[in-house]
This record gives structure tokens, sequence and C-alpha cells, in this order.
DNA sequence: ATATTTGTGTAACAATTATGACAGATTAAT
DNA sequence: ATTAATCTGTCATAATTGTTACACAAATAT
């Protein structure tokens, strides 16, 4: 019980340390550690717990029958994993769950899940919510693949990127990417050299000025442009 | 209340009509009727209502900056409405929701839906199994998307279509589409040209065979090899 | 039955991207 | 500090798809 954090849990937000301890008193659990590079739930594989990453990070990648690898997005913890299709019908894995890091994975059984809801209406809705995002990024995803050129893509992700640290910076017109280039064509489902040409190209239009992974945006009408 | 018939509606399976009409009485809702063509939801505005379509039939579309239209579903009554973003922080339609069809919604307070939760444990569960299978359709639309070629969608759609039909007609090799090329190709987000050389091509290697709306596997290996 | 609209098949050409390959730069490991 | 591994920039070529255009077939409306 000791080890088990929830700190930091979007479904796990609305409750105490006392709640969750009396909470997990009650119900069945397992814990399981995987190293990085293990595969913690193949795509395609049914999902029966809800599992929630304790510690470590794990990316998350659909495969296509050929090989080809697109990589949905990177899940550092405390975060449950696949929630959202613990109680969907057809309960499987869509994607592969693949360990980055050293990963602490804590598995609830279904049923005990059912249970945790009717003893706190907190942890129902904070499930909910949680579901509800998911779902919001799952659609952005799809409206990032709905871009069809390369330049597009880049001008999504890097709006989308000023965005986030818009808060933090406000009327700045830097950030840092958390992908390097080979993961970012993974991330677009395009190839590298096609992703570095339009790169080039775009720092050569004096749109954007990219140094590692800083992202300078010059030109912030022409990214809007380029969106279509 | 007499024209409320929510009898085939997903979310509301586990509620008796009886209880229907009780819970009914007790919140707050309107009713909406759109005609053929006319926009129910803008892609972008806020999501601050259940809305369910009791009557009718839309389709919703993902649109980019420079107008280019991805279909992603087609929805016939009786089924709620973008249902997953109600309870997300960023509540806001991802999609354009037009009515293919007359059309009558009935929208519920975001609020009242949290009080039918509290008051029926079966409503809530309906309702979240609801949205992880819609969450479980966005996968399965990712999923195509990460197919790169026309023909590779296309087999994708094929077989699907195919193992939908084969609890109806075990070992057939036939199926009918329900679209037609035009919608076919906004669905795949490819020009209709494109996607009508690919099916040409497909018919002269002897793969497929499509007749109007009927589609005819011929070599299922060679479809499967396609997926890449 | 005829006119109108919508859907389909096809073509030439342009644009974009994938592939495979290589050298140089950067980062991590020892 | 040096080696090894990874990442980046670039290129030529091939493959795929988009664009625009047109004729014909099919479905629908009048």
């Amino acid at each position: 019980m000791k080890e088990i954090d929830f700190s930091g849990c979007p479904i796990m937000s609305s409750l105490s340390g006392e709640r969750i301890k009396n909470l997990f008193e009650e119900i069945e659990f397992k814990i399981n550690t995987y190293k990085k590079g293990d595969i913690v739930a193949r795509q395609g594989s049914p999902c029966k717990y809800l599992n929630i990453l304790l510690a470590g990070a794990v990316k998350t990648e659909m495969v296509a029958e050929n090989g080809s690898v697109m990589t949905i997005e990177n899940i550092a913890a405390v975060r449950p994993l696949a929630s959202a299709f613990l109680f969907a019908e057809n309960n499987i894995f869509p994607v592969d769950v693949i360990a980055t890091d050293f990963c602490r994975i804590i598995s609830i059984p279904r049923d005990e899940v059912l249970k945790m809801f009717q003893k706190d209406a907190g942890f129902l809705e904070s499930y909910i919510k949680y579901n509800s995002n998911k779902t919001q990024f799952l659609s952005t995803r799809l409206q990032t693949l709905n871009i069809k050129t390369i330049k597009g893509k880049l001008a999504f992700y890097i709006l989308e990127g000023l965005n986030k640290n818009l808060v933090l910076n406000p009327g700045n017109n830097k950030f840092r990417m958390d992908r390097n280039q080979t993961e970012l064509a993974k991330y677009f489902g395009v190839s590298r050299p096609a992703l570095a040409r339009c790169i080039s190209e775009m720092e050569e239009e004096n749109i954007i000025l990219i140094e590692h992974k800083e992202v300078k945006v010059i030109n912030r009408a022409a990214l809007q442009n380029l969106l279509g």
C-alpha cells in the first residue's frame, strides 16, 4: 500500500490520500514493473484492467500491417492507460503501449473499478472527465491527420505548441519541442527526409527558425496560411 | 413529453419508458428541429448540452482551414451527438454537425445530465459505455488514416465491411457499401478521381469487382497485402 | 418521356512525398 | 577526451496523389 502514490493522477485528483488508502484496502489489484523497451500491452489484446502508470513513461503507437508506425502519444506518470477502452463493448487496446523508461503500473480489474464508482462519486466524475478529455485529444489527432501537407501539419503543431506556452510566456514567439525530428516525423506519419526538407524550406521563407528543439516563429500569419 | 421516444438510444437502453418519463418530468430540456442541410453545431462552438438525435440523420465533418473536408461519420436517430465532449475541460465540438434529413434534437443541459447520473446508475453506466465505444470508433478512424495509400484504405474499408456482414452471410464475399464513390472519397480524405483510379486498377488486378454499391471480393489475400 | 442533376470513368499534367543513400553535426557513453 | 551512436541536412529518383477537364451513365424531378 505504502508504495502507491497517485499524486498528479487526473482520475484520482478528487480523492484524499486517506480516501484512496481506504478504497484500495477493499479492492483487488496488482502491480507490475517494466523496463525500457518492454511492451506493456499489444495492439489488439483485450483490456480488462484499469491500468495506471505509477512511475516512468510509455509511448503508444499504432502499427499498420506493413509495419509502418505512427506514434499517438507519449505518456508520463501518473496517468491512466487506455482507460477509455475498459468499458467499451470491443474492449481491446487500439495501440501498442511501449515502456520508454522503467515503469511501474498498477492494474485494477474492471469489476473493482465499478465498485469504486459506487463507493465514490468524485472518482466517477473525474473518470468521465478524463475520458472526455481523452476523446478530445483523439479528435485533435484526427484533425492533424486531416491536414494533408507536411508543412500544414508542422504549422498546426507549432501553433499548438505556442498556445500551450502562452500562459507561461504571453506574447512569446518561441517554444521548445518535446520531440526530435525523427520522432516528429513518426508523430506526423511522414518520412523524416520529407519533414527535414519542409523545415528547411520554411526557414528559407523566413517563417520559422528551428535550432535543436527550440522553435522560433518569425511569421505567424504565414503559419496560419499553411494550415490548409 | 408524449413526443419523446428514446427507443433504440444506446444511452437510454437500461431505462424503462416509465423511468424515462419520470426522469424527464423533473429536468429541464428543449427540443429543436432542423431541415436537411441545416448546421446543427459548428466545429469549435461550445458543447453545453447533451444533444440526442430523436429523429432524422446527421453527418459530422471535420473542416481544415483551407476548406478541405473529411466526413467523420453518419449518424441516424436515435443517438447522442458529441456526448463525449460534454464533460471535457475544453468542451467544444470537434466537428461540424450537419442535418442530412429532417431532424428533431433534444438538448439537455450539462447540469441536468449530472442530476440524471445521480438519480439513475444504469443511465450512468450506459453513458460511460457509449463514450467508450465512441473513443474506440475514433481510434479505428485514426487507424484508417494511418494507412497511407488509397488502395490500403479501400482494402481496410472493404475487409471491415465484409466482417460486418459476416454474421448475416457467413463465408460471403460480397457486401453493399453505404456510400457512393464521392462520399467514400470524402470519408478517406482523398480526391475522387484518385479513388476511381485505384478502384479501376484493383479491378484490373482481379482483386475486387464493384458494381454500383455492390462490392465483390475476388482475391481476399491480395486485399490483406494492401493494408500496409 | 424528357430534362436536369448527380455520379462515374478516364486522361494529361503538376505537385507532393517516399525511398535510399550519404556526409557532417551533435549527443551520449566510456 | 575519445569513441560510438544518434540526429540532421541534403540529394536524385520513383511512386503516389491532386488538379482540372471532359464525356458518358445513372438517378431524379418535372
